[in-house]
DNA sequence: GACATCGTGTAACACGTTTTAATCTATGCC
DNA sequence: GGCATAGATTAAAACGTGTTACACGATGTC
């Protein structure tokens, strides 16, 4: 197809291929004339190099994988537009695997990476099983946690405390006046969702409640708008409606927005109502919720700079586990 | 690193190379017990293939590029969504680019694309200039357009009527009895744009009524929600409410809607409103949003066929130009 | 029993680049 | 002028796989 390689540059530059390499790779090591001779013929000839050939001797790609729980949910896409716009300004290219919380796909994704011979892996994973990740790092594959702490030293992780996170949305409602509180989650089994609801309960236990019987807690088996308003509509049905509610996510919370706003029920006067993540929607939603805020971008973004990191220096690389603090963002939805 | 390759397999398994790689690539062609032989010997040492060095040897890799205009719209999620899961199915990676609307980062993409030698490229082009993507396709990648129809017979295009869809929006709003509208869009620049503008006036010609004094146009610079809710506040404080207001964006139409109500105007009682691109949050919001729908999903899944199509079979691919037609969805925004 | 045929497996080269060690040229120094 | 030195360039050997042409038995046929 293409035919013009390496060695086609060298040729009408009047060169030796290594010279092209040298001019491709380190520039600073050939004469400043021949360097513009051999860059004109690149131009002329329209002359793109053969990414897997330079990965295959030099034995690394310029390329990095990124496996995500969910890329419908507009968190995972904030920290994919993070890592990407890092990745790409430094050159490198990003491979997407899409897990939908699933371990199967997650397998398939690793293992499309390792073929591919990325320099690193950004995961996002869905479950606390290290072990397949120990696989990718005996092909000389570095890892990085997203949005979930490394329980072990020997690997970098980007998070944010999901337990403060919880006491920070809990103890808002608290000061607004609430004393029995609906928590609205996903399945249990999701880390984010034990923490935030652990976080809960410390918020109430410090405030003399017993979380036993002040927090009330509905698990559904997905966090989507879909749950989020199902779970309001069998709230009103119950007839018992709390004077607040804290949803895991601003996508369940959205939900339960317009099953209450269908029933009649206002928000903030009847209910008050805060979700987690400060999706941008959040804000745009006809009541502004109120929300915990992560940042997301960030997340995506210094996860690549340490993953690069540690690409780049093997040897003195020093691995740290990075948890952020979250951010109260009190909007009409409490009042 | 790894160090396990083909031929280390190949002592274990007690066969030649040239064995192992048939038992990868064309297992009919080698001796059911000598092919479990090899499996087995490949399962016991951990081996994976290579990419790079069977990219470089076969001359084509398992890999498509997917350039998109903005990763953070719900509306390319789903797109990309769809794109990643045909691709992982069939045996693809997927290397994701984010364009951002810019043609400098949209061309950065495709010199990354072509240096990793893609199969094909997935592209939601920012403008009509298709030069860029002839460079592609002299290195023999194959491009389908997303999301933009193809003016030339020799490329594959999937995308929805814009002008149609434009069209069913005004049409709906007349139908619900509204003889002034405002249509709040983005940059002009933008085909979507032109084209959904281009249908709300042919829908008021065929209602007898003058585009030029029925429909007033506001050309925002973003299409997101901050944009919309400006656009609506301008618009209260001016005092001359519409009787509608048609976005071309579900984003500006969510914003629109925060704007309104801040304001205390009531959404359908005092203006009717309706978006585009039938999100996930126009059902969500509190005022469940009227607006057109697009097979996002579907977008994204047919278009990687086609593109793995003409990968596949080069010489008996037909080019199509699929264009869906998209789908009115009535809600409580317009009544 | 000789010969063609078929099914399996092999040996060796090729893919396009990077890299190492070696070669060449020019310059400075005694 | 000879020699050492440094800088610029080159030649050639990899990297790990796919593929082509071919060798090897075994089987079937006349």
């Amino acid at each position: 197809m293409s035919g013009v390689g390496i060695k086609e540059v060298a040729r009408v530059a009047g060169v030796s291929p290594g010279t092209v390499s040298n001019v491709l790779n380190r520039p600073e090591r050939v004469a400043p004339e021949t360097r513009e001779r051999v860059r004109r013929a690149i131009r002329e000839l329209g002359f793109v190099r053969h990414g897997s050939a330079s990965t295959l001797r030099a034995g690394h790609s310029r390329t990095i994988g990124l496996s995500l729980m969910d890329i419908g949910n507009p968190f995972f896409t904030d920290v994919a537009a993070g890592a990407e716009d890092v990745a790409s300004a430094l050159g490198y290219a990003v491979i997407l695997g899409n897990s939908g919380g699933s371990r199967t796909k997650e397998e398939h994704n690793l293992r499309v990476f390792a073929e591919h011979r990325v320099r690193g892996v950004l995961i996002t994973p869905s479950d606390d099983d290290p072990r397949r990740l120990d696989g990718l790092r005996e092909h000389g594959i570095s890892v990085v946690l997203v949005d979930h702490p490394a329980y072990r030293p020997d690997l970098c992780s980007v998070s944010v405390d999901d337990v403060a996170g919880g006491r920070l949305a809990t103890r808002h409602l608290l000061e607004r006046g609430a004393r029995s509180i609906h928590h609205i989650t996903g399945p249990p089994t999701i880390r984010q969702c034990a923490d935030r609801r652990r976080g809960a309960e410390l918020a109430l236990a410090a405030a003399g409640l017993a979380p036993a019987t002040a927090l009330e807690t509905v698990e559904m088996p997905a966090m989507t708008a879909r749950a989020g308003q199902e779970a309001a509509e069998r709230l009103v049905r119950s007839g018992r409606l709390p004077e607040a509610i804290f949803c895991a996510n601003d996508m369940l919370a959205l939900g339960v927005l317009r099953g209450l706003h269908q029933a009649g029920v206002g928000v903030p006067g009847d209910v008050a109502l805060i979700g987690y993540d400060d999706i941008d929607f959040a804000v745009a939603s006809a009541v502004s919720l109120s929300s915990i805020r992560q940042p997301t971008y960030e997340l995506g973004r210094i996860a690549t700079e340490l993953l690069l990191d540690e690409c780049g220096n093997p040897g003195e690389h020093a691995h740290r586990q990075i948890m952020f603090q979250p951010e109260l963002v009190a909007r009409e939805s409490t009042g």
